[in-house]
This record gives structure tokens, C-alpha cells and sequence, in this order.
DNA sequence: TGTACATCAGTGAACGCGCGTTCACTGATGTAC
DNA sequence: TGTACATCAGTGAACGCGCGTTCACTGATGTAC
């Protein structure tokens, strides 16, 4: 029994170190990452990856969920250091985190809002993990709406359609919010991942340079379409 | 002469031809599509390709020029069909255009504004090309201004770095539009292709399925947004 | 505590395939007199 | 109008490399009595 767990961790290690490698070649070959390369700069021969991973799919869709657990993470840890009344604060710690996660992993970012790499498909599995920080916001719009904190707007409803999409995804994570204020957080949520997939993928080259001013510039400005402040 | 332009027309022809094979075949391959396909596809030994294409970089960079031209061609198009002084129409014909290019060609908008290709650097002709639809929202902006048909906003102003830098960007093409609502301009332009990213490389799946509805829902409010009506 | 057996990580060779790029060549098409 | 020469598109073979995956194997580590 001990011993199995001692065999068992560091299974877990290897597994770890083969997932760290393989991120770093991220860097280099995108998505169509080589098991073999990997192989290589574990110092092993190429068929023992197979020890751990059924297939180089199996092995993407390890670093999908891991990238979408690790944004997550940072985005629930940076939102929850902010004091809970600060509705339009912990909007910006959302904001920042998912920016700053980015700016440091630009490729797990590019992994999971780049281009879908070709021929693969994602299992069930990383939806879940994938909707991990944007129920964050929800949260925060759903506090905002229970302490009266919501500014209101005067946009049209959605049509019907879309209006039962927005309703079901608010259903779960923030029932007490307006429609239209719900569609002006997706919209919010929609430009911050715009914001960051142009940084990131090199859409402001030659544009706009002193990029963190400009992103906190327009994030408040979101806080402030939204109506978490003022 | 004569016979020689017939030479150059179909040298010109076998150029598209190669350049609209290897269009179909960024839908399997994505970027790092294959020559040797592309020749097999003409019925052509590989080799052959090389009398049109110094290299499989050059004809990338073939394709990006392309789709950067085609995009900005196509929002052009629709944007010269709507009457000049419907600011808001022009707008949502621009993101309409934007966006029914994408679904179209979801493939060559990955190319272009997806994850960067491993290892492949664009050279500077595509930078032009990259800024020509954006120009027509400038344009858009500009006319408002003249008409006096902004709505003004009551923003902060941006902190020196960013407003100069977006100055620099209206300077060209917008010099009458007040840096706040410049700024708006540039966040909905982010927003626009945000969503239309988010539909093309299938981030709202299981989430909003009515997604032409949605998607001019939230066009609309852009449009109030950046001031154009109301 | 010691021994027989089962598990399992990693090896090495192989299969069958792909790729970009170079190079000397053939033969058709165009040019100049 | 006819002929000699130059241009150039496409061929076919080759170089040197890569890949994912399978499979029978060795040998170390763990388990059960």
C-alpha cells in the first residue's frame, strides 16, 4: 500500500514533468507539438511517453485543461483578495488577472483562445474547466445586483432568442441580474479577451504601445458600461 | 510582347490557382499546411511549386496579404452601400461585414487573426494591408465629428503614454474625434472581433446558440456606445 | 524475514508515412534576325 | 515567313530530416504468502 504510493507519486511527477516539457514546446511548435521532441528532452525514448498519455491528442487535451485550470485559479485567487463590496474593483482584478496570466503564458493562452488546433477535438471535459472564470464575473455581477449596487440602463431586451441563451447562462450564477445588464457583462467580458487575443497575437504592433495604461484605461471604462461603479 | 503577356496571364493564373488550393487547405492543416499537398492537389510534382513560390513562408505570406485585402475589401464594399449620413448604419455594416467574412472563411480569418504561426515572422507588406479595415471605422468616426452627430462622453481622459499613442492613430485618419470617444472607438472595434472570435474558434459553444440576434444586439449597443446615435 | 510471482516503466527496433528544398534535365513556347 | 537561340514551366530523383504509434523485450520495483 505504501509502496504503491510511493510507485503512484511519482507516476504523478513524471506525468507533471512531461506536461512542463511539453508546455515549453508550446513556444516553439504551437499546437503541433511532437511527442518525440518531448521524448528527447525528457532524456527518454519516444515510445515510454506512452506509459503516460494514450495518444499526443490525450496529451493536448492534459495542457487544455490544465491552461484553463490555471487561468481559473489565478482569476478566483486575484478575485478574492479584493474586498466584496468593491464591485467595480474586483471587476479589475478579473481584468488584470486574466491579462497578466496571458502575458505570461502567451501560448497556453493562444492553446485556448487561439486558432482550434486542426483535427482536434475537445472532449466534455474542458467545457467545465473552460467556464471556470467566467463565473467569476457572474459572481460579481450577481453581489452587485443583491446590495443594490447595479447602475441601470435603458438598452432595448435582447430579442427572444438570445434572450433565453443570456437567461440560461445567467440562471445558474447570477439569477438576480437584469437582461440587459447581463448582456452589457458579456459584452465587457467579450472586449477583455478581445483586448488580450490582440495583445497577445500582435494585433497592436505599431498601434497602441504603453498597453498597460490603455487596458486599465478600458477595463474601468467596462466597469463603468457595465455599471459596477459611479 | 503580346505573346509574352500571355505567358505573364497565365503565370498570374497558376499563382491564384496554387494560392486557392492552398486556401482550401488551411482548413485541414491550419498554418502549417504543406506544399506537397498544394502540388498534389494541382497535379503537379512538388518542385514545381518553387517556379511560383520562393518558399513555403513566402506563399503564407501570399495568403495573409490576401485575406487582410479580401476582408478589407469586402467591409469597404458594404460600408460604401449605406447612406453617408446614417453613422450608426455605417458602423453595423462594417461589423456585419466583419463578421460574415469570418463565417465564410473562418479558416483565413484564423490565419490572420488566430494564434501567430510558429516561427513564421510577417514581413512589413502586411502591415498596411492589416490597418485597411479599421481605416473605414476611422473614417466613420471622422464624418460623425465633422456632422457634429457624436454624442459627446463624459470619460476620463487617457494618462499621457496611451493618449499619445492614440492620437498618433487618429491623427491620420480621424483628426476630429475627441480622444475619449477615439478610445471608445478602438473598444469596440476590440469587442467586434472579440465576439467574432469567440463564435469562430468555438468559445461560445453551449452558451449562446442565436448568435446572429446576439451578435447585432450587441452592435447596436456599441454604436451608443461610441456615440454614433442617440 | 524470505521467496515466488505479478506489475509496470522504459528500451530499441521497426512500420509506414510525411515534409521542404535542391538540382540537372527535357521540351515547349516566345524572341530576334 | 523561316530559322537559331533564349526563356522558362514542369519533371523526377535525391538529400536529409521529421513524425505517431506498435510491439516484443528486459529488468527493476512492489505484493502476497
Amino acid at each position: 500500500m505504501k509502496a504503491n504510493s510511493i510507485r503512484a507519486r511519482v507516476r504523478a511527477e513524471m506525468t507533471e514533468e512531461i506536461k512542463e516539457i511539453a508546455r515549453r514546446h508550446l513556444a516553439t511548435d504551437g499546437a503541433n507539438l511532437s511527442l518525440r521532441a518531448v521524448a528527447r528532452d525528457l532524456g527518454v525514448v519516444s515510445s515510454a511517453i506512452y506509459r503516460y498519455f494514450a495518444s499526443r491528442d490525450e496529451l493536448l487535451t492534459a495542457l487544455i485543461l490544465d491552461a484553463y485550470n490555471a487561468l481559473g485559479g489565478c482569476v478566483e485567487e486575484a478575485e478574492a483578495a479584493v474586498p466584496r463590496e468593491a464591485h467595480a474593483a474586483r471587476w479589475l482584478a478579473v481584468a488584470g488577472a486574466v491579462r497578466g496570466w496571458a502575458l505570461q503564458r502567451p501560448h497556453e493562452y493562444a492553446l485556448i483562445y487561439g486558432s482550434p488546433v486542426p483535427g482536434y477535438h475537445a472532449p466534455e471535459d474542458t467545457v467545465v474547466a473552460a467556464t471556470r472564470a467566467v463565473r467569476v464575473l457572474g459572481g460579481i455581477l450577481q453581489d452587485a445586483a443583491e446590495a443594490g449596487a447595479l447602475a441601470p440602463n435603458d438598452d432595448p431586451h435582447l430579442p427572444d432568442g438570445s434572450a433565453g441563451d443570456v437567461a440560461r447562462v445567467a440562471e445558474a450564477i447570477a439569477p438576480d441580474v437584469p437582461d440587459t445588464t447581463m448582456a452589457r457583462g458579456l459584452s465587457a467580458w467579450v472586449t477583455l479577451f478581445g483586448q488580450v487575443s490582440f495583445e497577445i497575437f500582435g494585433q497592436m504592433r505599431n498601434t497602441v504601445e504603453h498597453r498597460d495604461e490603455f487596458f486599465e484605461h478600458q477595463m474601468r471604462a467596462q466597469a463603468r458600461y457595465i455599471g459596477l461603479e459611479r
